[in-house]
DNA sequence: ACTTGAATGT
């Protein structure tokens, strides 16, 4: 007698190596986005490399983010010389790791040895080199890099453009600024509100109040940019009044814009003005964050009650 | 596989 039935094979049971490779992949990416600190990525990425993913540029591409995520730039780069062809992604990635932590010049440099490899660029990585000259305040490399954009066609991108405002508008060549801003399809709320601060950074605040106020809809960050800029400029009655205007016209404030706040209330002393401000965190969905709780700490301690600065 | 962006003093 028969004991041994011809039973029909369960789907997906001889899996392609491609099929494997792929949940392999997927799984390994999983993995990695869960990461909180270095000391958790180490170990994956000693997985990656005995099971052979040391060179696929999807698992490499998110080991490179999540790295500098983590403050791990240097990892990251070293994980970066290991891969023998990088494409644009990775260039990508490891220049915005660069950007993140404040290394401008490193990432301004890998966008080199990319254009050294012949590796084309795209809209994503001439963004990412552009914020990087811009907060370096690199405007030859950065008139370069618009040049070659046009040439390729890659500054038709939002991303692109935005960048582009904000790297002239850094540097102080407002003209500049503002050609590639009129270029751009929309009234962009965005770019203006960059340019507001970069005229602020310059110390043309009434500049930057006039453009505030030919903003037709303002949003909390256009508000608390214009508030910002006041503070900065040490105008605190005007950062006090565009904050009851902003909330009397219907916008709230922020985590953003209650720090700006508060900084007002430690410069002047304003015990009780600060203790009202302190009463909007945990309304509006105002966190108390990180920033949040260092200036309302600040804030206390400035204003001579060190035991409410708990 | 990324980019709906921008703003955080003492």
């Amino acid at each position: 007698m028969a004991v041994v039935g011809n039973y029909p094979l369960p789907p997906n049971s001889n899996p392609s190596p491609r099929t494997k490779h792929s949940q392999e992949r997927k799984q390994i990416i999983y993995l990695l986005q869960k990461c909180k600190n270095i000391n958790q990525i180490t170990p994956i990425h000693a997985q990656i490399i005995r099971n052979g993913h040391e060179q696929d540029p999807f698992i490499v591409f998110e080991l490179l983010r999540v790295s500098s995520n983590c403050n791990s730039i240097d990892y990251a780069s070293k994980v970066f010389q290991q891969i023998q062809n990088p494409n644009v992604y990775l260039y990508t990635a490891l220049i915005d790791g660069f950007v993140k932590s404040g290394s401008y010049l490193d990432g301004i440099r890998v966008y080199s040895q990319m254009v050294e490899a012949c590796v084309m660029p795209d809209n994503y990585v001439v963004g990412s080199v552009l914020k990087a000259c811009g907060s370096q305040l690199g405007l030859k490399e950065g008139r370069e890099i618009h040049a070659q954009a046009l040439k390729l066609s890659l500054s038709s991108s939002r991303s692109v453009r935005m960048k582009l405002v904000e790297l002239y508008g850094k540097c102080g060549e407002f003209e500049d600024a503002w050609r590639v801003f009129d270029e751009m399809p929309e009234r962009d709320i965005v770019a203006l509100t960059v340019m507001i601060s970069c005229y602020v950074d310059h110390g043309l605040v009434e500049e930057a109040r006039n453009i505030f106020d030919g903003v037709q809809t303002k949003d909390t960050v256009c508000w608390t940019a214009m508030i910002d800029g006041f503070v900065r400029n040490g105008e605190m009655n005007k950062a006090l009044e565009l904050f009851r205007d902003m909330q009397r016209e219907g916008m709230r404030p922020n985590e953003v814009t209650i720090v700006c706040v508060l900084s007002v209330c430690s410069q002047l002393g304003a015990l009780e003005l600060g203790r009202w401000v302190h009463s909007y965190v945990g309304k509006y969905g105002i966190e108390l964050n990180h920033f949040v709780g260092s200036a309302l700490i600040n804030m206390y301690s400035r204003c001579g009650s060190i035991d409410e600065a708990e």
